[in-house]
Order: C-alpha cells, then sequence, then structure tokens
DNA sequence: TTTCCACTTGCCACTGAGTTGCATCTGCCT
DNA sequence: AGGCAGATGCAACTCAGTGGCAAGTGGAAA
C-alpha cells in the first residue's frame, strides 16, 4: 500500500526529474512522465521489456518505451546496466546518487543473478608492472551470493 | 600462415580434447570437432554466430553448433563469456588453465569492450559487517582500458 | 492566445541471438 | 555386423532491441 504522503513523494520527485528533462533538451510528454513514474516507484532496475509490458495498457508503445529510455540515459537521468543476462536494466540516476556503480563494490550472484550492494565491503587495488588504475572505474565481483550459498 | 608443426601441433591438441570429450560421455562427432579445431585456431573468444558462419559452408548447421557450444559447456571443455554486449563468448578451457577468471582480475573496457588480464594486479577485498566473502569469486574491474583512457 | 514546426509517438516490419520440435542419421557399445 | 541412444539438419519460433514513416503535439515565438 502506497500512503498518501509516500504517493505525495512520489509525485514530488518526478516533478524534479521533468525538470533535468527539460534541462536536459527533452520536451516533457505523458509517456516519457510515465517511464520516469516507473522508475521512481521501482526498488529494483526495470528492464526495456518490463516497463513497456507496465504501460502497455495505458496505451504506450514497446518503441516509444525504448526510446524514452535511451534518450534519458543519454540526458543522464537513467542509467543502464548490463547484468550478465543479456537484458539492458533501466533504473534511475537519482540526485548525489550519481556514479552509483563506483561508491561501492557490488556482487554479481553467479547462481540467482541478483545483484548485491556492498556498501561497507573495502576492496584494495594494487597497480603493476605497465597498468595503471583507471581514474574512474567500478569494482564487480561475482560470485554466489550469501543466500545461494548457502 | 601455419606452418607444418604449427598444424601437427593443433591436431595433437584436437585429439586431446576429443578424449575429453569421450571422457564427459559425448560422441565424437564431424561437427564436434569441427567447432573444437575453430576454438583452437582461435586467440580470441568467439561467438556462436561467428563459429557457425565459419563452418557453414561445411554444411554445419547452425543449430547443431549451438547445440554443441553448449554441451561443450557442461562437459568442462569450454567456457561461456558474457563481456557485456548481449553475446556469449566461446573459449576452450585448456588445461591448467582451469578457472581462468579466478585466476586474476579482469578490466572490461567500457569502452572498448575488451577484456584485459592483469595478472600482476593485486585486489585485497576486506569483507564486513554481515558479508561474509564466497570460496569462489572472480574479480572483474570495469573502467577505461590504457588504450582508450589515452 | 494562437500559430507552427521540430520533436515525439504509434504502428509495423525487421534484425540478430538464442532455442526447440521432430524426422532422419550415425557413433559406438555389444 | 546390428541396434539404439545420442546427434544432426531443417524449419519454425521466442525475445530483446531497432528502424522507417506518417500522424500527433509540446512549447517557444509571434
Ligand atoms: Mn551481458
Ligand atoms: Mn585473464
Ligand atoms: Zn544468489
Ligand atoms: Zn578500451
Amino acid at each position: 500500500m502506497v500512503t498518501r504522503k509516500a504517493a505525495r513523494q512520489a509525485e514530488t520527485e518526478v516533478d524534479a526529474l521533468v525538470d533535468r528533462l527539460r534541462a536536459g533538451g527533452l520536451r516533457r510528454t505523458a509517456a516519457r512522465v510515465a517511464v520516469l513514474a516507473e522508475l521512481v516507484a521501482s526498488v529494483a532496475a526495470l528492464s526495456h521489456g518490463e516497463i513497456a509490458e507496465i504501460l502497455a495498457p495505458m496505451g504506450f508503445d514497446r518503441a516509444t518505451v525504448f526510446r524514452n529510455l535511451t534518450d534519458l540515459t543519454s540526458a543522464g537521468l537513467v542509467v543502464r546496466r548490463d547484468l550478465g543476462d543479456h537484458v539492458w536494466r533501466f533504473a534511475l540516476q537519482r540526485d548525489g546518487e550519481a556514479d552509483h556503480g563506483r561508491q561501492h563494490p557490488h556482487l554479481l550472484c553467479s547462481d540467482c543473478g541478483t545483484l548485491v550492494c556492498l556498501p561497507d565491503v573495502k576492496v584494495k587495488i594494487t597497480p603493476a608492472r605497465g597498468w595503471k588504475r583507471a581514474a574512474k572505474m567500478e569494482v564487480q565481483l561475482k560470485g554466489l551470493c550469501d543466500i545461494c550459498a548457502s
């Protein structure tokens, strides 16, 4: 259940996103607002197919959703991730959350596919002969998550 | 150009692979030998499409190549990788090269898609509250490779 | 406010990668 | 050599992602 307060908060966040939309030279359209609203409402990253399926009953087209997602990605409002299952997943690029992938290491479970955030895990990289560590880099570990390991 | 010596060496390697094939309960077939020969001859990982295209003129079918690649992967003769471009790539799992992904860290270039081996780079992982490091884990860094960074 | 056109949308067709069913064929155990 | 589980060829199909194009509309400028 979504409380009245939470609903208003989501609305506010969508409004803020529309500002960034316009700042990026994109028009405010019903389809774009709908896509953004879905992303705001979701905790996990969504695939194009998932979003399209949700918005189809409201008359929005797959291709429109697709183009909006890529446009929003170019404009920096959304990030596109590849979790290794050959499907692009899109998530909101919230303010202050820029470069989420670089904030902390992530573990991609090789069994269930879950992407686990590891904010407290430290990873120390010691460069070696020839190779210099790139400025912007994200650390992704692949292995079994705690649930699948047990 | 392939020297006579190199050709004989490749032949020997394919023979050895056929032994592992049989040990894994798979029959020696013309299609499987052809697929293995391609993988032996290639330095880089090949996609199913690439291999199928090479073998098509010899009368081998896409589906057969596909099923062979997955069967060979299950049998442990071949490893299947996802480099982030939504295409599976297959490479020979040579003896002593088992678990290549866990031997050393790898860098996936976010620009050109190249997978760089970093055998000399040390990565120290410090587990933290709650999360315990899984036994088998591979480290994948994402960022610009040296070429794309310069 | 109304106008107007570049930007968007809906629809449809298409590619490319991966997958499956099924009749036919063949490796290899006996 | 004979027999059959396993493998192949062919064709059809799913699924994610794209492209073309005519019709529609957001919003800046008049
Ligand atoms: Mn991938
Ligand atoms: Mn390597
Ligand atoms: Zn898991
Ligand atoms: Zn690169």
